[in-house]
RNA sequence: GCGCCCGUAGCUCAAUGGAUAGAGCAUUUGACUACGGAUCAAAAGGUUGGAUGUUCGAGUCAUCCCGGGCGCGCCA
């Protein structure tokens, strides 16, 4: 093991064995016991790594490669702490800590199984473990293993870092097929604030999974069919099409809704046309198909408009409208009797899944057919699940759906699984969010009373950053002002509604989010902005050749936390995911940040002398691309300048 | 009435069952001859709504209260 001890960071790789479905650590010396596809992949790794060359093998090589010294840590002292425990269970997880760059407890659960001091054990574990090259070890407290990372293995470990395409991010051990149900407006009807929680989690959960490897499938449940379309178009034809397509295309589908609506709850006489036109509309006739199209055809042009403008990557082949599941609808019938779930209740066709109460305390059903034979959009829920299970063929269904309708969708999902539709390895997720506040603490309202609209909130957004640009910066040329703009607004915009706890309310307040200083877009994307400034102004300058003889500075403390913390990127990604929580990735980028600023503040870089002017320019250099992509995963853009 | 969610510093929010509960804003005090001050360094600020448990260890888990929000049969 010459390697190792020369060059301890470099030889390892990791990677998850199949056979035991567990991530590995291997010598990079060693391939007995290697599946063989990882061998030789190691082998060529190998290779291609001792001679330097730049090619897919090294890059092959450094995606396998586990960056984080803190799983390292954590994998090597678990034989450690398994000799010491005598083959019980520990996991030594590792995590950061303000007493030292990281810390293990494991010695403290082992306590009481052994029956000896967990102080005791932690120092048999820091006997045991070797941890020469990457750390020292050290016992604390009641007995938690403090970890102090050695400077070198720092250095590696960002060495490991800047060559991997991937910054360290490790893919999916089991990547599958995840379809995101999010965004659902209603056409011809305004899109407000709470479509905006959905469409921006939605759309950050996209970007996330994708980027670790599963194969997404986006899916926009537009409200397209159902009664009120009756009303609909009825009133697009008393109307006439010129004009409501005008109406419509300039996107005041609140008026028209709102129209509509009026004239159904005062004349007898349209609302009895209103219904016979949604009849009219189910059976099939063309020209009543034609005008429903229309309508969602206007209604999407506007939608469309809005989430290019903020960046969302819904399009018209992403949409899997509520009208696509109708011919479905039958059959989920036929499949509910046949399985003998199906009961009659008060005239309706209705499933009681077990657990469920009505106010009375009696059963609850989820009517799948209602008195007189109309589908509901409990069918429609179930219709969704079967096609997404057996003709997507998706295993994990995320629905971005706020928190009032947990009950519905539980009980939709339990359903599903009675009927044998939702098995393991296949389940449904329900993403959950809570209201959007005003800073009244209550339900975000316009002046008016009514919800506030999204192409509302967004042009504010996008004027109130714009105007800052502006005052801050008043000589970049119009047009930058104008795009940068609209990524500063939007950026805040989307980083307010993920950088909270989705599960909890949260209060929407312009000022703070806008006040480029906290927690904040605008101040990730200006540390951002900052570094790429410096990196541009260290290109233009002439580097001065590093003397060889020199002696390598030791690294500041600020240096050593910005190290540690590029390299829990992967970790924050998977954390994130792990909860579908993006606020996660939101609190690490902006410890990043802080990190970022900090070294800022300390340490020079295009003034330090050459050795460290180079190894600080890595550093930037690697800040910048994590910054960038974190900010990219959340759906935010991250300007060269501001 | 039943069920779900929430309750952490003045405000807005963090915190895999791990030590002395952390940030940001606001407040107070410092730092611009400076790679971008849209910044940084620091101070002060807490009975984690309350009680009882489980545990070596509880903001976190369990049970019961209190307060707030939401849902609870044919709208979606």
């Amino acid at each position: 093991m010459a390697t190792e001890n020369r060059q301890s960071a470099l030889g390892m790789i990791r990677t998850c064995d199949t056979r035991f479905r567990k991530p590995m650590l291997y010598p990079l010396s060693y391939e007995g016991g290697m599946p063989r596809r990882i061998a030789t992949i190691v082998r060529r790794s190998r290779k291609a790594h001792q001679t330097g060359m730049s090619n897919e093998c090294v890059h092959e090589y450094d995606r396998l490669f586990m960056a984080d010294p803190l799983v390292i840590v954590a994998e090597l002292l678990a034989p450690a702490f398994a000799s010491v425990a005598g083959g019980a269970e520990v996991d030594p997880v590792v995590r950061p800590s303000d007493r030292a760059d990281a810390q293990a407890n494991g010695a403290l659960a082992l306590a009481s199984k052994l029956g000896r001091k967990p102080r005791d054990i932690a120092a048999d574990v820091v006997a045991a473990a070797d941890l020469t090259g990457k750390a020292t070890l050290g016992v604390a407290g009641p007995g938690f293993i403090n970890v102090t990372f050695d400077e070198a293995f720092l250095k590696d470990q960002l060495d490991v870092l800047t060559r991997d395409g991937r910054l360290g991010v490790r893919m999916s051990p089991a990547p599958e097929r995840v379809v995101v149900d999010y965004s659902a407006p209603n056409i011809a009807k305004e899109m407000h604030i709470g479509h905006l929680r959905t469409t921006v989690i939605g759309d950050a959960l996209v970007r996330l999974l994708e980027f670790v490897g599963h194969t997404v499938i986006r899916e926009n449940h537009v409200g397209d069919w159902g009664t009120p379309f009756g009303m609909l178009i009825e009133h697009l034809i008393d109307l006439g099409e010129t004009e409501a397509a005008a109406g419509l295309s300039v996107g005041d589908l609140d008026g028209f809704y709102k129209q509509a609506r009026a004239k159904f709850d005062s004349s007898d006489a349209f609302q009895a046309r209103a219904r016979n036109r949604v009849v009219i509309l189910q059976s099939g006739d063309p020209e009543t198909l034609r005008l429903w199209k229309l309508l969602v055809d206007l209604s999407m042009q506007y939608f469309n408009r809005l989430y290019r403008q903020m960046g969302v990557l819904l399009t018209d082949g992403d949409l899997a409208g509520e009208s696509m599941y109708n011919d479905l609808l039958p059959e989920v019938l036929e499949r509910l009797r046949t399985a003998g779930l199906l009961e009659v209740s008060d005239g309706a066709d209705v499933v009681f899944p077990p657990g469920y109460t009505n106010r009375e305390g009696d059963p609850l059903p989820l009517i799948v057919q209602k008195r007189g034979g109309g589908f509901n959009y409990g069918t429609s829920d179930l219709a969704c699940v079967l096609d997404r299970v057996e003709r997507v063929k998706a295993t994990l269904l995320l629905y971005v759906v706020g928190a009032p309708q947990a009950q519905h969708l539980a009980m939709v999902f339990d359903v599903a699984a009675m009927a044998g539709w939702l098995r393991p390895p296949a389940r449904a997720v329900h993403v959950a969010f809570g209201n959007v506040l005003g800073t009244d603490r209550k339900m975000l309202k316009s002046r008016e009373g009514e919800p506030v609209r999204f192409v509302d909130v967004v042009d504010e957004a996008i004027e109130r950053a714009t105007a800052s640009v502006r005052e801050k910066n008043p000589d970049l040329p119009a047009a930058e002002q104008i795009d940068i703009g609209r990524m500063v607004g939007t950026g805040a915009l989307k980083y307010a509604d993920l950088s909270t706890d989705r599960v909890k309310d949260y209060v929407f307040d312009w000022d703070r989010m806008l006040a480029f200083e906290g927690n904040t877009a605008p101040y990730l994307q200006y540390a951002h902005a900052r570094i790429r400034s410096i990196l541009r102004k260290g290109e233009a300058e002439e580097t001065i050749p590093v003397d060889e003889g020199s002696v390598e500075p030791a690294m500041v403390p600020q240096e050593r936390d910005l190290i540690l913390q590029l390299l829990q990127f992967d970790a924050a990604i998977h954390d994130t995911l792990d909860k579908y929580s993006p606020h996660r990735m939101a609190t690490y980028l902006f410890e990043l940040a802080q990190s970022f600023t900090s070294f800022y503040e300390a340490c020079p870089v295009l003034k330090a002398e050459p050795r460290a002017r180079a190894f600080r320019i890595r550093l930037l250099e690697q800040t910048a691309r994590v910054l960038a992509k974190g900010l990219d995963l959340l759906g935010i853009e991250a300007p060269e300048r501001m």
